[in-house]
DNA sequence: GAATCATAGTTTACACCGTTTACAGTTAAC
DNA sequence: GTTAACTGTAAACGGTGTAAACTATGATTC
């Protein structure tokens, strides 16, 4: 039921005004306030149950919020990736995986939101998400230096057969003799995920996060696999670059 | 200044009230009930404002619940390692593994409260916490295999100056030559914690979790830096037994 | 043993929360 | 121009954390 014609004022309104309603909630989250939908509102100079027209609840809010941060960080690990040259993915992965970082240690609430939650669940990985940017990044970094990808046939069957369908949208070159990138994505993905929570709720000795020992020794775990070990010294300074830059 | 006579029906009531409070605030949080003063009080046939005379605010509520969960969790883990043979640490330190991994997945909401959470802090590591567990896991199990330490000389300086003073509580083997060893096991802490975290929330594949790929991957990773690699294979078979067991 | 005090509970009240209902003004559509 | 849809309001309900005043009772002291 797309809408053809010029949009009318009160189809312009709504847009607005739903983008001001999740940008105030958003400010509200970062800045440590509550985000009810009081505060919400006041921020608006609207009434609370105003906010009903556009969200059928608190929970549902609380979503839309996520998922326009979701995006925001996805853009910006995109943008982290593209400010490398061209011709060298495997700094683009490395300024993508430190933006992802950086952050999150500098967003906790909003990254526990989207990415440490029980509650809101639904938050499905769609494209333009995280995912979908470091599934392209590593079939750019295959291409270049074209380590070896795990067979399937050498892997067991039932995990074998999983990864012949992905549940989640990853780059389309990942088929066929490719099809074991998925497992090499998920298992970097994994050691990303996890060092980056780690860090971020802090269930570690904070020396060690502040220095960014804990994730330069897990860049440095994923150098062997993604055959990126003569990078290594190079994209090491590269990371320390990033680090004091953002 | 402790009490050495036998105590009076007062204290010992106050006691047993406590105690009942954070059982009843737990069984509201593990059966989905939201863990509010007003329920928690009426679950012991009290009024919300009573609960003051225990716990200051409600936050301090739920970090008693914290603690009291933090406590448990290191005991189940203790006492599973406890149930392999004394003379296999490798199997007891599978088997902690392992049961922190199905706690985790079987209690999600005490898992996030504890171990993602931004809000509660101060729920410091103490003796008798899960670190502590597996520190002393990890030197029994060098004693028995004398896999390679990380020498302190040949990390980066700022690092083994860390590692020389942990901040959170070790086994007292952890000095000297054996100073290394707290790199080990924050390494490998971080490949549990952010391999059970992942799985606890979602962001990955369901079917490699649920048939435990991801995680079984990750026990592996960790075999050779362990000096586990011959021993893989049974330890994966008895990952396999506690699975389905547990 | 009586008087005193600290403790552990109550009742009441307040401000705030998410949410529903009924209503009013404005814009769009026929 | 009339009607309908939309977007806001005010009022109210039950629930929340929390503070204050009050009360019964166990513990302590003379």
């Amino acid at each position: 039921m797309t809408v053809t014609e010029a949009p009318t004022t009160r189809q312009q309104n709504r847009i607005d005004t739903e983008a001001r309603i999740v940008s105030a909630a958003r400010s509200l989250l970062a800045d440590g306030g509550e985000v009810t939908l009081r505060a919400v509102a006041r921020e608006l100079g609207l009434t609370a149950p105003a906010l009903y027209r556009y969200a059928a609840s608190h929970e549902e809010l609380v979503r839309m919020i996520a998922i326009a941060i979701d995006g925001e960080v996805a853009g910006k690990i995109a943008a982290a990736a593209a400010a490398q040259p061209a011709d060298d993915p495997a700094a683009q992965l490395i300024a993508a995986c430190v933006e992802f970082r950086q952050w999150a240690l500098g967003n906790r609430k909003e990254f526990a939101l989207i990415f440490a939650n029980v509650d809101v669940e639904c938050i499905k990985e769609y494209d333009g998400s995280s995912g979908m940017v470091f599934s392209g990044l590593l079939v750019a970094l295959w291409e270049a230096y074209r380590f070896p990808v795990p067979a399937l046939a050498d892997l067991e069957p039932g995990l074998a057969a999983i990864l012949e369908v992905p549940d989640a949208p990853v780059d389309p070159a990942m088929k066929g003799d490719l099809a074991g990138l998925v497992w090499t994505l998920t298992q970097g993905w994994s050691r990303l995920y996890g060092t980056v929570t780690l860090e971020v709720f802090g269930h570690v000795d904070a020396r060690l996060v502040e220095e960014g020992y804990l994730f330069r020794s897990m860049i440095a775990d994923q150098a062997e696999p993604l055959g990126l070990k003569p990078e290594l010294d190079r994209l090491q300074d590269l990371i320390g670059q990033l680090l004091v830059a953002g």
